[in-house]
DNA sequence: TTTATTAATGTTGTTTTTACACTTATGTTA
DNA sequence: TAACATAAGTGTAAAAACAACATTAATAAA
Protein backbone atom coordinates (compact mmCIF):
# COMPACT_ATOMS: atom_id res chain seq x y z
CA UNK A 1 0.00 0.00 0.00
CA UNK A 2 1.24 3.74 -1.08
CA UNK A 3 1.87 5.48 1.97
CA UNK A 4 3.62 8.54 0.42
CA UNK A 5 3.36 10.41 -2.94
CA UNK A 6 6.57 10.92 -3.18
CA UNK A 7 7.01 12.93 -6.04
CA UNK A 8 4.67 16.00 -4.26
CA UNK A 9 6.53 19.03 -3.42
CA UNK A 10 5.38 20.24 0.23
CA UNK A 11 4.95 23.93 1.66
CA UNK A 12 4.33 25.10 4.33
CA UNK A 13 0.61 26.29 5.17
CA UNK A 14 -0.33 29.49 7.57
CA UNK A 15 -3.26 30.67 8.63
CA UNK A 16 -3.94 34.77 9.43
CA UNK A 17 -6.90 36.02 11.08
CA UNK A 18 -8.63 38.92 10.10
CA UNK A 19 -10.00 39.44 14.25
CA UNK A 20 -13.08 42.32 13.65
CA UNK A 21 -14.04 44.31 16.85
CA UNK A 22 -16.46 46.78 17.72
CA UNK A 23 -17.10 49.43 20.38
CA UNK A 24 -18.31 52.90 20.11
CA UNK A 25 -15.54 54.39 17.70
CA UNK A 26 -16.26 51.71 14.93
CA UNK A 27 -15.48 48.68 13.42
CA UNK A 28 -12.02 47.46 13.90
CA UNK A 29 -9.25 45.34 13.35
CA UNK A 30 -6.98 43.66 15.55
CA UNK A 31 -3.15 43.92 14.00
CA UNK A 32 0.22 42.56 15.76
CA UNK A 33 3.49 44.52 15.98
CA UNK A 34 5.88 41.48 14.67
CA UNK A 35 8.84 40.92 16.64
CA UNK A 36 10.76 38.75 14.34
CA UNK A 37 11.96 39.18 11.04
CA UNK A 38 11.42 39.56 7.79
CA UNK A 39 8.96 42.71 8.68
CA UNK A 40 10.52 42.89 12.17
CA UNK A 41 8.04 45.89 13.66
CA UNK A 42 5.61 46.07 10.72
CA UNK A 43 2.10 45.33 11.70
CA UNK A 44 0.47 42.06 10.51
CA UNK A 45 -2.23 39.84 10.97
CA UNK A 46 -2.38 37.80 13.88
CA UNK A 47 -0.75 34.05 12.64
CA UNK A 48 1.00 31.23 12.60
CA UNK A 49 1.75 28.02 10.87
CA UNK A 50 -0.36 24.79 10.37
CA UNK A 51 0.85 21.73 12.58
CA UNK A 52 1.28 18.45 11.24
CA UNK A 53 -1.23 16.91 13.31
CA UNK A 54 -3.94 19.96 12.98
CA UNK A 55 -6.98 21.21 11.22
CA UNK A 56 -6.93 24.37 9.60
CA UNK A 57 -9.79 25.45 12.14
CA UNK A 58 -8.08 24.30 14.91
CA UNK A 59 -5.09 26.64 13.79
CA UNK A 60 -7.04 29.60 13.52
CA UNK A 61 -8.93 29.10 16.94
CA UNK A 62 -5.37 28.22 18.55
CA UNK A 63 -3.97 31.09 17.25
CA UNK A 64 -6.92 33.50 18.06
CA UNK A 65 -6.70 31.78 21.78
CA UNK A 66 -3.03 32.62 21.80
CA UNK A 67 -3.00 36.38 21.15
CA UNK A 68 -6.88 37.06 22.78
CA UNK A 69 -7.28 34.22 25.13
CA UNK A 70 -10.73 34.24 24.04
CA UNK A 71 -12.58 30.46 23.20
CA UNK A 72 -15.42 29.63 21.65
CA UNK A 73 -15.05 32.62 19.15
CA UNK A 74 -17.13 32.81 15.80
CA UNK A 75 -14.51 31.91 12.90
CA UNK A 76 -14.81 31.19 9.40
CA UNK A 77 -12.70 30.46 6.47
CA UNK A 78 -11.95 32.81 3.93
CA UNK A 79 -9.61 32.42 1.18
CA UNK A 80 -6.21 30.76 0.43
CA UNK A 81 -3.35 32.88 -1.07
CA UNK A 82 -0.61 31.30 -2.92
CA UNK A 83 1.39 33.77 -4.66
CA UNK A 84 5.26 32.65 -4.94
CA UNK A 85 6.95 35.09 -3.27
CA UNK A 86 4.61 36.18 -0.73
CA UNK A 87 6.55 35.53 2.06
CA UNK A 88 9.87 36.34 0.84
CA UNK A 89 10.99 34.06 3.39
CA UNK A 90 9.75 30.77 2.07
CA UNK A 91 6.97 29.26 0.21
CA UNK A 92 4.13 29.95 2.22
CA UNK A 93 0.31 30.03 1.21
CA UNK A 94 -1.65 30.98 3.86
CA UNK A 95 -5.13 30.61 4.67
CA UNK A 96 -7.14 33.44 5.95
CA UNK A 97 -9.83 33.32 8.48
CA UNK A 98 -11.97 36.03 10.01
CA UNK A 99 -13.10 36.14 13.62
CA UNK A 100 -15.86 38.53 15.43
CA UNK A 101 -15.36 39.19 18.90
CA UNK A 102 -16.71 42.16 21.36
CA UNK A 103 -13.84 44.25 22.31
CA UNK A 104 -14.75 44.50 25.49
CA UNK A 105 -14.04 40.66 26.09
CA UNK A 106 -10.56 40.10 25.12
CA UNK A 107 -7.77 39.51 27.35
CA UNK A 108 -5.85 43.15 27.28
CA UNK A 109 -2.97 42.15 29.09
CA UNK A 110 -2.59 39.76 26.48
CA UNK A 111 -2.68 41.82 23.91
CA UNK A 112 -0.12 44.01 25.18
CA UNK A 113 1.99 41.67 25.54
CA UNK A 114 1.77 40.50 22.20
CA UNK A 115 2.01 44.06 20.90
CA UNK A 116 -1.12 44.29 19.45
CA UNK A 117 -3.84 46.97 18.69
CA UNK A 118 -7.09 47.77 18.09
CA UNK A 119 -7.07 49.83 14.52
CA UNK A 120 -10.14 51.78 12.73
CA UNK A 121 -10.79 49.59 10.17
CA UNK A 122 -10.72 52.89 7.99
CA UNK A 123 -7.30 53.93 9.37
CA UNK A 124 -5.45 51.33 9.87
CA UNK A 125 -1.66 51.20 9.09
CA UNK A 126 -0.20 49.74 6.40
CA UNK A 127 0.43 45.71 6.16
CA UNK A 128 2.95 43.45 5.30
CA UNK A 129 2.99 40.87 3.12
CA UNK A 130 -0.47 39.99 1.38
CA UNK A 131 -2.53 41.25 4.24
CA UNK A 132 -3.76 43.97 3.57
CA UNK A 133 -5.71 42.29 0.44
CA UNK A 134 -6.75 39.81 3.06
CA UNK A 135 -8.38 42.42 5.15
CA UNK A 136 -10.49 44.11 2.61
CA UNK A 137 -11.37 40.46 1.14
CA UNK A 138 -12.65 39.81 4.58
CA UNK A 139 -14.36 43.34 4.95
CA UNK A 140 -16.54 42.13 1.84
CA UNK A 141 -17.24 39.19 3.40
CA UNK A 142 -18.52 40.22 6.42
CA UNK A 143 -20.79 42.80 4.48
CA UNK A 144 -22.26 39.93 2.68
CA UNK A 145 -22.89 37.34 5.76
CA UNK A 146 -24.54 40.17 7.51
CA UNK A 147 -26.83 40.03 4.63
CA UNK A 148 -27.61 36.35 5.29
CA UNK A 149 -27.07 35.56 9.20
CA UNK A 150 -27.65 37.76 12.05
CA UNK A 151 -24.34 37.93 12.59
CA UNK A 152 -23.25 41.25 13.11
CA UNK A 153 -24.31 40.49 17.08
CA UNK A 154 -21.07 38.69 17.79
CA UNK A 155 -19.89 41.81 18.10
CA UNK A 156 -21.69 43.60 20.39
CA UNK A 157 -21.75 43.69 24.33
CA UNK A 158 -24.34 41.25 25.84
CA UNK A 159 -26.76 44.00 26.36
CA UNK A 160 -27.29 46.71 23.81
CA UNK A 161 -29.34 49.80 22.40
CA UNK A 162 -30.38 49.72 18.89
CA UNK A 163 -28.54 52.74 18.53
CA UNK A 164 -25.31 50.20 18.87
CA UNK A 165 -26.93 47.73 16.41
CA UNK A 166 -27.74 50.21 14.04
CA UNK A 167 -24.49 51.85 14.05
CA UNK A 168 -22.44 48.54 13.62
CA UNK A 169 -24.25 48.21 11.08
CA UNK A 170 -23.53 51.23 9.39
CA UNK A 171 -20.14 50.50 9.87
CA UNK A 172 -19.87 47.30 8.57
CA UNK A 173 -22.06 47.87 5.73
CA UNK A 174 -20.70 52.10 5.47
CA UNK A 175 -23.83 53.97 4.96
CA UNK A 176 -26.17 55.57 6.47
CA UNK A 177 -29.35 53.56 7.25
CA UNK A 178 -32.45 54.67 8.26
CA UNK A 179 -33.53 54.53 11.56
CA UNK A 180 -36.70 53.67 11.46
CA UNK A 181 -36.62 51.07 9.25
CA UNK A 182 -33.84 49.41 10.25
CA UNK A 183 -35.75 48.88 13.81
CA UNK A 184 -38.17 47.14 11.73
CA UNK A 185 -36.43 45.37 9.68
CA UNK A 186 -34.27 43.78 12.81
CA UNK A 187 -37.65 43.79 14.71
CA UNK A 188 -39.39 41.46 11.84
CA UNK A 189 -36.30 38.76 12.31
CA UNK A 190 -37.66 38.22 15.76
CA UNK A 191 -34.32 37.42 17.62
CA UNK A 192 -34.28 40.22 20.34
CA UNK A 193 -35.07 40.58 23.84
CA UNK A 194 -36.19 43.45 24.92
CA UNK A 195 -35.11 44.34 28.41
CA UNK A 196 -37.02 46.75 31.43
CA UNK A 197 -33.35 48.08 31.37
CA UNK A 198 -32.28 51.80 30.22
CA UNK A 199 -29.12 52.50 29.21
CA UNK A 200 -28.96 56.25 31.06
CA UNK A 201 -25.25 56.80 29.11
CA UNK A 202 -26.73 58.06 25.68
CA UNK A 203 -28.93 60.38 26.55
CA UNK A 204 -31.60 62.15 29.16
CA UNK A 205 -34.23 59.75 28.11
CA UNK A 206 -32.39 56.97 28.46
CA UNK A 207 -32.61 53.77 25.45
CA UNK A 208 -34.10 50.48 25.95
CA UNK A 209 -31.51 47.79 26.30
CA UNK A 210 -31.69 44.31 24.08
CA UNK A 211 -30.44 41.13 24.39
CA UNK A 212 -30.69 37.83 21.97
CA UNK A 213 -33.04 35.66 21.88
CA UNK A 214 -30.42 32.75 21.51
CA UNK A 215 -32.92 30.08 20.49
CA UNK A 216 -34.38 31.96 17.94
CA UNK A 217 -31.08 33.58 17.22
CA UNK A 218 -29.46 30.28 16.57
CA UNK A 219 -32.63 28.67 14.18
CA UNK A 220 -31.89 31.65 12.18
CA UNK A 221 -28.13 30.84 11.84
CA UNK A 222 -28.88 27.43 10.25
CA UNK A 223 -31.47 28.81 7.79
CA UNK A 224 -30.36 31.87 5.86
CA UNK A 225 -32.65 34.86 5.67
CA UNK A 226 -32.50 38.09 3.32
CA UNK A 227 -31.93 41.27 5.47
CA UNK A 228 -31.57 43.62 2.98
CA UNK A 229 -30.60 47.02 4.36
CA UNK B 1 18.47 37.34 7.11
CA UNK B 2 16.17 34.55 7.77
CA UNK B 3 15.84 32.01 5.13
CA UNK B 4 13.39 29.66 6.77
CA UNK B 5 10.47 29.04 9.71
CA UNK B 6 12.10 25.95 10.30
CA UNK B 7 10.24 24.78 12.75
CA UNK B 8 7.18 24.72 10.66
CA UNK B 9 5.62 21.70 9.25
CA UNK B 10 5.10 21.14 5.62
CA UNK B 11 2.13 19.67 4.02
CA UNK B 12 1.05 18.52 0.50
CA UNK B 13 -1.20 21.20 -1.10
CA UNK B 14 -3.56 19.58 -3.44
CA UNK B 15 -6.09 21.15 -6.07
CA UNK B 16 -9.79 19.44 -6.29
CA UNK B 17 -11.82 20.65 -9.28
CA UNK B 18 -15.47 20.48 -9.38
CA UNK B 19 -16.05 21.34 -13.48
CA UNK B 20 -19.87 22.16 -14.08
CA UNK B 21 -21.25 21.30 -17.63
CA UNK B 22 -25.00 21.88 -18.84
CA UNK B 23 -26.39 19.87 -22.01
CA UNK B 24 -29.50 19.18 -22.51
CA UNK B 25 -30.17 16.49 -19.91
CA UNK B 26 -28.96 18.92 -17.08
CA UNK B 27 -26.21 19.95 -15.00
CA UNK B 28 -23.37 17.73 -14.58
CA UNK B 29 -20.32 17.46 -13.40
CA UNK B 30 -17.38 15.83 -14.89
CA UNK B 31 -15.26 12.78 -12.80
CA UNK B 32 -12.56 10.37 -13.07
CA UNK B 33 -11.92 7.27 -12.58
CA UNK B 34 -9.01 6.91 -10.50
CA UNK B 35 -6.30 4.69 -12.26
CA UNK B 36 -4.15 4.73 -9.12
CA UNK B 37 -3.85 3.77 -5.31
CA UNK B 38 -5.52 4.31 -2.98
CA UNK B 39 -8.92 3.92 -4.05
CA UNK B 40 -8.06 2.93 -7.55
CA UNK B 41 -11.15 2.43 -9.71
CA UNK B 42 -13.57 4.34 -7.71
CA UNK B 43 -14.69 7.65 -8.95
CA UNK B 44 -13.21 10.94 -7.54
CA UNK B 45 -13.05 14.18 -8.91
CA UNK B 46 -10.48 15.84 -11.39
CA UNK B 47 -7.41 16.65 -8.96
CA UNK B 48 -3.51 17.19 -8.61
CA UNK B 49 -0.58 18.72 -6.74
CA UNK B 50 0.79 21.97 -6.30
CA UNK B 51 3.97 22.70 -7.43
CA UNK B 52 6.14 24.47 -5.68
CA UNK B 53 6.37 27.43 -8.02
CA UNK B 54 3.23 27.34 -9.11
CA UNK B 55 0.07 29.58 -8.06
CA UNK B 56 -2.91 27.42 -6.46
CA UNK B 57 -5.03 29.21 -9.34
CA UNK B 58 -2.60 27.84 -12.27
CA UNK B 59 -2.53 24.93 -10.31
CA UNK B 60 -5.94 24.48 -11.15
CA UNK B 61 -6.06 25.67 -14.37
CA UNK B 62 -3.68 23.35 -15.11
CA UNK B 63 -5.14 20.63 -13.96
CA UNK B 64 -8.30 21.59 -16.12
CA UNK B 65 -6.48 21.76 -19.14
CA UNK B 66 -4.36 18.16 -18.53
CA UNK B 67 -7.77 16.71 -18.27
CA UNK B 68 -10.47 18.65 -21.00
CA UNK B 69 -7.50 20.32 -23.01
CA UNK B 70 -9.45 23.58 -22.46
CA UNK B 71 -7.99 26.99 -21.34
CA UNK B 72 -9.24 30.65 -20.48
CA UNK B 73 -11.96 28.72 -18.11
CA UNK B 74 -13.86 30.64 -15.28
CA UNK B 75 -12.46 29.24 -12.16
CA UNK B 76 -13.00 30.03 -8.46
CA UNK B 77 -11.30 29.58 -5.26
CA UNK B 78 -13.64 27.90 -2.34
CA UNK B 79 -12.43 25.92 0.18
CA UNK B 80 -9.34 24.21 2.15
CA UNK B 81 -10.29 21.10 3.11
CA UNK B 82 -7.81 19.93 6.13
CA UNK B 83 -8.75 16.62 7.95
CA UNK B 84 -6.19 15.08 9.22
CA UNK B 85 -7.17 11.68 7.55
CA UNK B 86 -8.58 13.24 4.22
CA UNK B 87 -6.49 11.13 2.50
CA UNK B 88 -5.06 8.21 3.97
CA UNK B 89 -2.06 8.15 2.14
CA UNK B 90 -0.46 11.11 3.32
CA UNK B 91 -1.30 14.52 5.12
CA UNK B 92 -2.86 16.33 2.08
CA UNK B 93 -4.64 19.65 2.49
CA UNK B 94 -6.72 20.06 -0.57
CA UNK B 95 -8.11 23.39 -1.86
CA UNK B 96 -11.10 23.03 -3.85
CA UNK B 97 -11.82 24.99 -7.28
CA UNK B 98 -14.82 25.41 -9.61
CA UNK B 99 -15.18 25.59 -13.28
CA UNK B 100 -18.10 25.87 -15.42
CA UNK B 101 -17.12 24.86 -19.20
CA UNK B 102 -19.94 24.34 -22.14
CA UNK B 103 -19.85 20.62 -22.36
CA UNK B 104 -19.73 20.15 -26.23
CA UNK B 105 -16.25 22.12 -26.08
CA UNK B 106 -14.44 19.71 -23.86
CA UNK B 107 -12.08 17.40 -25.89
CA UNK B 108 -13.71 13.98 -25.95
CA UNK B 109 -10.83 12.29 -26.76
CA UNK B 110 -8.88 13.39 -23.39
CA UNK B 111 -10.93 12.60 -21.12
CA UNK B 112 -11.95 9.24 -22.59
CA UNK B 113 -8.00 8.74 -22.27
CA UNK B 114 -8.40 9.70 -18.61
CA UNK B 115 -11.44 7.91 -17.79
CA UNK B 116 -13.11 10.93 -16.88
CA UNK B 117 -17.12 10.99 -17.25
CA UNK B 118 -19.62 13.46 -17.21
CA UNK B 119 -22.48 12.70 -14.44
CA UNK B 120 -25.59 14.46 -13.76
CA UNK B 121 -25.23 15.72 -10.14
CA UNK B 122 -28.08 14.32 -8.95
CA UNK B 123 -27.16 10.93 -10.45
CA UNK B 124 -23.02 10.69 -9.56
CA UNK B 125 -21.68 7.72 -8.03
CA UNK B 126 -20.03 8.31 -4.50
CA UNK B 127 -16.77 9.60 -4.21
CA UNK B 128 -13.59 8.92 -2.60
CA UNK B 129 -12.35 11.17 0.42
CA UNK B 130 -14.17 14.08 0.80
CA UNK B 131 -15.06 14.53 -2.74
CA UNK B 132 -19.07 14.42 -2.18
CA UNK B 133 -18.57 17.37 0.50
CA UNK B 134 -16.83 19.39 -2.13
CA UNK B 135 -19.52 18.69 -4.68
CA UNK B 136 -22.22 19.85 -2.69
CA UNK B 137 -20.11 22.87 -1.19
CA UNK B 138 -19.55 23.64 -4.90
CA UNK B 139 -23.62 23.84 -5.97
CA UNK B 140 -23.79 25.86 -2.71
CA UNK B 141 -21.63 28.35 -4.34
CA UNK B 142 -23.05 28.35 -8.02
CA UNK B 143 -26.35 28.92 -6.58
CA UNK B 144 -24.90 31.68 -5.05
CA UNK B 145 -23.23 33.14 -7.72
CA UNK B 146 -25.72 32.39 -9.85
CA UNK B 147 -27.59 35.06 -8.34
CA UNK B 148 -24.83 37.80 -8.17
CA UNK B 149 -22.79 37.48 -11.16
CA UNK B 150 -24.46 36.95 -15.10
CA UNK B 151 -22.45 33.30 -14.39
CA UNK B 152 -24.54 30.83 -15.62
CA UNK B 153 -23.61 31.81 -19.12
CA UNK B 154 -20.47 30.57 -18.72
CA UNK B 155 -21.97 26.51 -19.13
CA UNK B 156 -24.18 27.36 -22.68
CA UNK B 157 -23.53 27.49 -26.27
CA UNK B 158 -22.82 30.43 -28.00
CA UNK B 159 -26.21 30.69 -29.30
CA UNK B 160 -28.94 29.67 -27.05
CA UNK B 161 -32.80 29.85 -26.72
CA UNK B 162 -34.11 31.62 -24.04
CA UNK B 163 -35.75 27.77 -22.63
CA UNK B 164 -32.01 26.31 -22.63
CA UNK B 165 -31.18 29.42 -20.61
CA UNK B 166 -34.21 28.69 -18.22
CA UNK B 167 -33.39 25.25 -17.92
CA UNK B 168 -30.19 25.84 -17.42
CA UNK B 169 -31.43 27.64 -14.18
CA UNK B 170 -33.67 25.36 -13.30
CA UNK B 171 -31.00 23.06 -12.90
CA UNK B 172 -28.96 25.25 -10.62
CA UNK B 173 -31.89 26.48 -8.45
CA UNK B 174 -33.12 22.99 -8.72
CA UNK B 175 -37.09 24.37 -9.01
CA UNK B 176 -39.26 25.20 -11.31
CA UNK B 177 -39.20 29.30 -12.59
CA UNK B 178 -41.93 31.72 -14.32
CA UNK B 179 -41.26 31.31 -17.61
CA UNK B 180 -42.69 35.04 -18.47
CA UNK B 181 -41.49 36.13 -15.06
CA UNK B 182 -37.71 34.92 -15.31
CA UNK B 183 -37.84 36.17 -19.30
CA UNK B 184 -38.37 39.86 -18.27
CA UNK B 185 -35.92 39.67 -15.56
CA UNK B 186 -33.27 38.46 -17.97
CA UNK B 187 -34.42 40.84 -20.09
CA UNK B 188 -34.37 43.64 -17.16
CA UNK B 189 -30.29 42.33 -17.10
CA UNK B 190 -29.90 43.64 -20.71
CA UNK B 191 -27.23 41.27 -21.45
CA UNK B 192 -27.94 39.48 -24.47
CA UNK B 193 -28.50 39.72 -27.98
CA UNK B 194 -31.32 38.77 -29.62
CA UNK B 195 -30.27 37.24 -32.96
CA UNK B 196 -32.72 37.21 -36.30
CA UNK B 197 -32.02 33.83 -36.38
CA UNK B 198 -34.28 30.88 -34.74
CA UNK B 199 -33.52 27.43 -33.58
CA UNK B 200 -35.85 25.19 -35.27
CA UNK B 201 -34.93 21.96 -33.51
CA UNK B 202 -37.38 22.56 -30.86
CA UNK B 203 -40.29 22.99 -32.54
CA UNK B 204 -42.54 23.91 -35.30
CA UNK B 205 -42.58 27.49 -34.88
CA UNK B 206 -39.03 27.84 -33.97
CA UNK B 207 -37.35 29.89 -31.51
CA UNK B 208 -34.77 32.91 -31.42
CA UNK B 209 -31.38 32.44 -30.55
CA UNK B 210 -29.73 34.85 -28.40
CA UNK B 211 -25.92 35.83 -27.41
CA UNK B 212 -24.24 37.50 -24.86
CA UNK B 213 -23.95 40.89 -25.38
CA UNK B 214 -20.31 40.76 -24.20
CA UNK B 215 -19.45 44.24 -23.56
CA UNK B 216 -22.58 44.35 -21.11
CA UNK B 217 -22.09 41.07 -19.71
CA UNK B 218 -18.52 42.31 -18.53
CA UNK B 219 -19.81 45.34 -17.32
CA UNK B 220 -22.33 43.46 -14.78
CA UNK B 221 -19.28 41.25 -14.00
CA UNK B 222 -17.78 43.87 -12.26
CA UNK B 223 -20.78 45.13 -10.77
CA UNK B 224 -22.65 42.52 -8.42
CA UNK B 225 -26.19 42.92 -8.51
CA UNK B 226 -29.18 41.01 -7.33
CA UNK B 227 -31.53 38.34 -9.73
CA UNK B 228 -33.86 37.36 -7.50
CA UNK B 229 -35.34 34.22 -9.32
C1' DT C 1 -56.35 22.93 -45.03
C1' DT C 2 -56.34 21.35 -40.62
C1' DT C 3 -53.86 20.02 -36.72
C1' DA C 4 -50.46 19.76 -33.33
C1' DT C 5 -46.73 21.83 -30.94
C1' DT C 6 -44.00 25.02 -28.70
C1' DA C 7 -42.83 30.20 -28.58
C1' DA C 8 -44.00 34.69 -27.34
C1' DT C 9 -46.14 38.08 -24.85
C1' DG C 10 -48.70 41.81 -20.52
C1' DT C 11 -51.59 42.73 -16.73
C1' DT C 12 -53.08 42.82 -12.12
C1' DG C 13 -53.10 42.16 -7.27
C1' DT C 14 -49.89 41.57 -3.44
C1' DT C 15 -45.87 42.32 -0.95
C1' DT C 16 -41.85 44.75 0.08
C1' DT C 17 -39.27 48.72 0.32
C1' DT C 18 -38.40 53.42 0.90
C1' DA C 19 -38.94 58.08 2.42
C1' DC C 20 -40.16 60.93 5.80
C1' DA C 21 -41.42 64.20 10.95
C1' DC C 22 -43.41 64.62 15.22
C1' DT C 23 -43.97 63.38 20.17
C1' DT C 24 -42.00 61.52 24.51
C1' DA C 25 -39.10 60.98 28.43
C1' DT C 26 -35.90 62.73 31.41
C1' DG C 27 -31.66 65.07 33.23
C1' DT C 28 -29.76 69.71 33.38
C1' DT C 29 -29.85 74.44 33.96
C1' DA C 30 -31.65 78.86 34.97
C1' DT D 1 -39.54 74.12 39.83
C1' DA D 2 -40.11 75.51 35.22
C1' DA D 3 -38.10 75.72 30.90
C1' DC D 4 -34.78 73.60 28.01
C1' DA D 5 -31.98 70.46 25.53
C1' DT D 6 -31.19 65.91 23.88
C1' DA D 7 -31.73 61.58 21.97
C1' DA D 8 -35.48 57.84 21.87
C1' DG D 9 -39.41 56.04 20.02
C1' DT D 10 -42.99 55.51 16.79
C1' DG D 11 -46.45 54.99 11.79
C1' DT D 12 -47.96 55.98 7.20
C1' DA D 13 -48.21 56.59 2.41
C1' DA D 14 -46.19 56.28 -2.10
C1' DA D 15 -43.27 53.56 -5.10
C1' DA D 16 -41.12 49.52 -6.58
C1' DA D 17 -40.66 44.69 -6.98
C1' DC D 18 -42.65 40.36 -7.18
C1' DA D 19 -45.83 36.55 -8.17
C1' DA D 20 -49.50 34.50 -10.48
C1' DC D 21 -51.68 33.71 -14.44
C1' DA D 22 -53.82 32.43 -20.10
C1' DT D 23 -54.09 33.60 -24.78
C1' DT D 24 -52.34 34.24 -29.39
C1' DA D 25 -48.72 33.32 -33.00
C1' DA D 26 -45.83 30.74 -36.07
C1' DT D 27 -44.74 26.83 -38.39
C1' DA D 28 -44.16 21.84 -39.94
C1' DA D 29 -46.52 17.72 -40.48
C1' DA D 30 -50.42 15.16 -41.64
Amino acid sequence: MLNSYSSADKVLLAVDCIIFGFDNEGLKILLIQRDFEPEKGKWSLIGGFLKRDEVLDSAATRILNTYTGLNDIYMEQLYAYSEIDRDPVERTISVSYFALINIENHNAELIQNYHAEWFPINDAPNLIFDHNEMVQNAIKRLRYKTSVKPIGFELLPEKFTMRQLLELYEAILSKELDKRNFISKINSLDILNKLEEKDMQSSRKGSYLYTFNKEKYEEKLQNNFALNL
